[in-house]
DNA sequence: GCGCGCTGCGCAATCCGTTGTATAAGCACT
DNA sequence: AGTGCTTATACAACGGATTGCGCAGCGCGC
């Protein structure tokens, strides 16, 4: 259980509103813990009702209210004894993946567009990324050291994914040449 | 919900016990999927209900009996409905990220040892796959297509990772010079 | 004028997944 | 003789996660 810990590192930089956090998790920390906003609303309150988040209500014109949310002293504690010891297993949950593995009875066309598909979000976030990183670097690369090398991770993971997706092309490819298209 | 799919790619190769599938689980297709013995048990129950898996007991001596799965008609014509549809995004749970993510608080040298002890599984894994891979192309990669497209993902993973680390472990000591080690 | 999407919050039901416990036999190490 | 690992299966309890639903107003395009 560690959805808190995610919510609380994000919020050590900056308040937020659970639909900020919701974004957050969408985009940059989404690569590596995701989570829907039902979720996070829920963990929000679990954490305020154990203090180690505070809210303060701002009201909007045109737009619905919102709370933003602060880590406070408690939290950061939770956080720092959360650090000290060691991180479970990553784990992971790819549908495509299965799908390749299960490939033979599959139809490649099929599979060669969705590979497709997959390949030009990888490459809008590889950009969004890489974007992300000169203007880390230029800021000073020291001070944002710890979003540096996460925002590193994220680049160097949708590389190799389109390494591999090249080569499942080519594969693919030749391995339908003269079988029906079907 | 798609673990019963993996498990019925898996079983789409050949019979297999729930301990074979755990053990499976636990190394090449982990990499993709991950699932405990319980979790795999409890499925095998609800497939073969479903008449998408069936089994024959194997007495054994010395050891516990065991009980052979094989898929079905049933379940192979599952497998495909699903193959067919698009799949579901990937998602991921990885506590370390969210570790470094927030390492402004956490301890330089605990984090590097982490990382170490990290790289040495990932390591271990690149070899593991690197052997497998060369097993397959030998065996003729043509046959073993699918099998070899998702080890091939495996080992490119491992070395973005292992990429990453030397990074991290480079950025981290030098910023741990000349700070105090507590 | 109508639908759609974005911003923003939330509840309820159900399903998935983890953790703990249990049984049972053989083998290896100390 | 005791401890722990491996093979092999399974139930029960709890908590985490997904899915479905609901409210509410603004702006945009057709």
């Amino acid at each position: 259980m560690s959805l808190r810990h995610a919510i609380l590192v994000l919020l050590q930089d900056q308040e937020a509103s659970g639909y900020d956090l919701a974004r957050e998790f969408a985009n940059s920390i989404g690569l590596v813990w995701n989570a829907t906003h039902q979720q996070i609303y829920l963990e929000l309150g679990k954490l305020n009702e154990q203090h180690m988040v505070s809210f303060r209500h701002v009201p909007q014109e045109g737009k619905p209210d919102k709370k933003l949310y602060s880590i406070t002293e408690d939290g950061r504690q939770e956080l720092i004894r959360w650090l000290k010891k060691p991180a479970g297993p990553a784990r992971i949950r790819d549908a495509f993946m299965v799908k390749v593995a299960g490939g033979q009875l599959a139809d490649s066309g099929a599979l060669l567009g969705e590979l497709e598909q997959l390949s030009k979000q990888r490459r809008e976030r590889l950009a969004t990324f890489e974007a992300l990183a000169q203007r880390l670097d230029e800021q000073g690369r020291e001070e944002n050291l710890y979003s540096y090398l996460t925002v590193r991770r994220g680049i160097l993971d949708q590389r190799a994914w389109l390494q591999w997706a090249e080569e499942v092309r080519q594969a693919l490819e030749h391995a339908s040449v003269g079988l029906p298209t079907s």
